[in-house]
DNA sequence: GAAACAAATGTTATATTATAACATAATTTA
DNA sequence: TAAATTATGTTATAATATAACATTTGTTTC
């Protein structure tokens, strides 16, 4: 299930943010960059890194695994997208400006995945960190089950 | 950074919990698969499973890559250990008991793992989850970051 | 106890995911 | 323009995990 009404209309808005944010920060969106990042925008469920590697190849078939990986990691890296390591996966960040603590509500019948974020996520992994005294550098958390329209 | 005081009580204290739940569930808990948990908890940190496999050969040099796969599957559906998804890594449960949502501290530096469950992380799924009308099955929350200890 | 079945382990092969290392091209900076 | 940096190309291989089928061990039933 896509999560929006108009995909069309919401893979240019997301491009168009990710576009005003490279130039904002002076990051390259190159090319390659931009075609990976419409291959993952192409659905609100998540993508396999070869599967990815297939798709791009139609495009430029000279693309070979480190073509993938390497434009994941700068995607990645700059919040564009996001990896789900309970699927080692990847998916399009819903929200490419704003960045908290997200959490994903993977559905594991339709495949989609919802990505939140909430206020009381990053309440609690404050007041753990701070409880532990432990400085957080990434959080990566995963529910996994069956969404609304699957439940039944 | 060990977090016991004597190490071969720890282990030795949690194989006698495994031992006791396997009885009370009419688990199996055969020589290989305690000879996979005795290695896991060798340390508090995590381990990967070829390190593992390695670890396992010198005792049983016949083993192989689904040895020690299904070992794992076998101690992770019951309980006794865990997968760290961000590491592709294992380690032993620190209360194989009581089963809650946990969420793991994971030092960048000394690679040490802390376990915690918290009700607030309870409350926090479960309120986006019924929120979210989601039937939740698989919690992931790992933090990354660094620990007490490493901080300076 | 033997036959029938189930569960665990053994074994071979291969699938899937990811990175190292070095070469070349494109872009930016001095 | 030369030098440096960043991005991409390319080859090879490392790391993680599973499928599929054979054998052994344990359990149940007769």
């Amino acid at each position: 299930m896509s999560t929006c009404k108009n995909h069309k209309t919401c893979v240019n808005e997301t491009l168009k943010k990710v576009e005003t944010i490279c130039k904002q920060k002076e990051l390259k969106l190159t090319k390659l960059r931009q075609r990976v990042l419409k291959l993952i925008w192409k659905s609100h469920s998540y993508v396999k890194a070869y599967d990815l590697l297939e798709e791009l190849k139609q495009i430029d078939p000279a693309a070979k695994p480190p073509t993938i990986y390497r434009t994941l990691d700068f995607l990645i890296e700059n919040g564009f997208i996001h990896k789900i390591q309970s699927l080692n996966a990847y998916i399009g960040c819903a929200h490419p400006n704003k960045h908290k603590e997200c959490y994903f509500l993977i559905c594991k019948k339709c495949q989609n995945i919802e990505e939140c974020c909430s206020e009381k996520i990053d309440k609690v992994v404050t007041s753990t960190t701070v409880k532990n005294n432990f400085k957080p550098n990434q959080v990566t958390f995963e529910i996994s089950g069956v969404c609304q329209e699957c439940i039944n």
